[in-house]
DNA sequence: TTCCCGAGCCTGTCTATACAAGTTCGCGGA
DNA sequence: TCCGCGAACTTGTATAGACAGGCTCGGGAA
């Protein structure tokens, strides 16, 4: 094979596949050669080859049909991914200093889109709530207003959020099942604005997170940052 | 095993594990059984075993040190994707009708910001340029304003963007090697707000792709989507 | 006391073999 | 002509065995 010696095999029959898609050799939709013909030419058992095919399957670059064959992904199709990562961890690895400022803790009856996001009946009978400002270099970067079940976290209100981010300590006392994401551009409401310091038309990104523990929805998070200063990033190889 | 017995084996040690995790049982960090215990515990070969770990190690849940073991892992640490689509597709999807209205289709001396995400040198020769607005059952969705290096598609001016996304239309002529997306909130330029015939402060969702063909960078699209009527969705299980 | 080396664990890879189940296609019988 | 069956191919899964290389820790040598 004339690919990298030190990669193990199953890797360099990727990097065969790979190679010819990205050429332009195999297109969208094409047969790629099946286990056995890689075996027979490359001299490699079917595991080996079986390994190489059903990881790039996984990862989308292609698709197989057990009695058919195995094809090219469709592109098209695929869908690209962007992350949403820990806002703390994210200023902490650039180098900068981050800086939670605790605005309230408390607990509160919830506004019915807190309920609706959460599932909860309507005899809703009490939530955590806190609202949170994260600086980078003490430029506010994100407003997390959060909402939590008392059922997941019954000491929420005693943690200290200037040490550890809510979504830290949740994950400190309840496993994390299940996260959904929704993220808009929106023109926040005048009490937003004033904590992230919003220029006079400036939207803000919004994401909403929900996240599940134990079979229930645990907490809902409405996490508001500048349109000027935030970004979300995201790629996909080959 | 007191697993669904329609799984494979694999998948059930991977349910075995997962269960732990949720439950609490196993917390972030700690260790998981190592493969030669899954062998005796649930008498299955170690490929089986490996397998198991492995896929959930790809995916993140869990994290192998060689020589170590096998930990659960962070997912404070951990990066949720979201799902950037095409636009067209996803609007089929939902069951509505997709319109293409091309504005511009022309050849154009690329502006600085243009040069720069594709990584032209200063003598940029000239570039092809669309402007298309996307409807979702007659209202506009996306306006794409899009660049692209005459070397990767040739006959980008004669293509009927009617019938065809520009992105399809690339896919069609030049492999696709590489995406990245950057996602922000802005107040975009009266021209795209008529277009998307947002309302007075409603602002837009910005997505920017560059994408790469045959190692070069190929195209750069800026994706304006309406405030109010559009979103990204992404989620995370276990 | 300090340092080195090996035993014993771990994951990573690879092979040969086996059986199951899905698809395709052509041949032969009704 | 039409239908059904089976051969030949495909992927999916599972096993037993092997070797390599990384890490830890303890015992023995310097």
């Amino acid at each position: 094979m004339a690919y990298d010696k030190d990669l193990p095999l199953y890797a360099q029959l990727q990097q065969h596949v790979l190679q010819n898609i990205r050429s332009g050799a195999w297109r969208a939709g094409e047969r790629v050669p099946s286990e056995h013909e890689l075996v027979r030419k490359f001299k490699v058992s079917r595991m080996t080859a079986n390994r190489a095919l059903r990881e790039l399957s996984r990862s989308g670059v292609l698709a197989r049909i057990a009695g058919v064959g195995t094809f090219v992904g469709d592109f098209k199709a695929a869908a690209h991914p962007l992350q949403i990562r820990n806002i703390a961890q994210e200023i902490r690895e650039r180098g900068h200093r981050h800086r939670a400022q605790l605005l309230l803790l408390e607990r509160i009856s919830p506004p019915e889109a807190v309920r609706r996001a959460l599932g909860m009946g309507a005899a809703g009978s009490g939530i955590f709530h806190s609202l949170i400002v994260h600086f980078e270099n003490e430029i506010a970067l994100q407003v997390e207003d959060r909402y939590v079940m008392p059922l997941i976290a019954p000491d929420y209100l005693s943690a200290d959020f200037t040490q550890v981010t809510p979504h830290e300590y949740l994950m400190e006392v309840a496993p994390l099942q299940r996260v959904e994401h929704v993220v808009r551009a929106v023109y926040p409401a005048a009490r937003i604005r004033v904590l992230l310091k919003l220029r006079p038309r400036e939207p803000a990104l919004l994401i909403e997170r929900v996240t599940w523990s134990r079979a229930m929805a645990a907490s809902f998070a409405l996490l508001y940052h500048p349109g000027s200063r935030f970004e979300l990033r995201g790629g996909f190889e080959v």
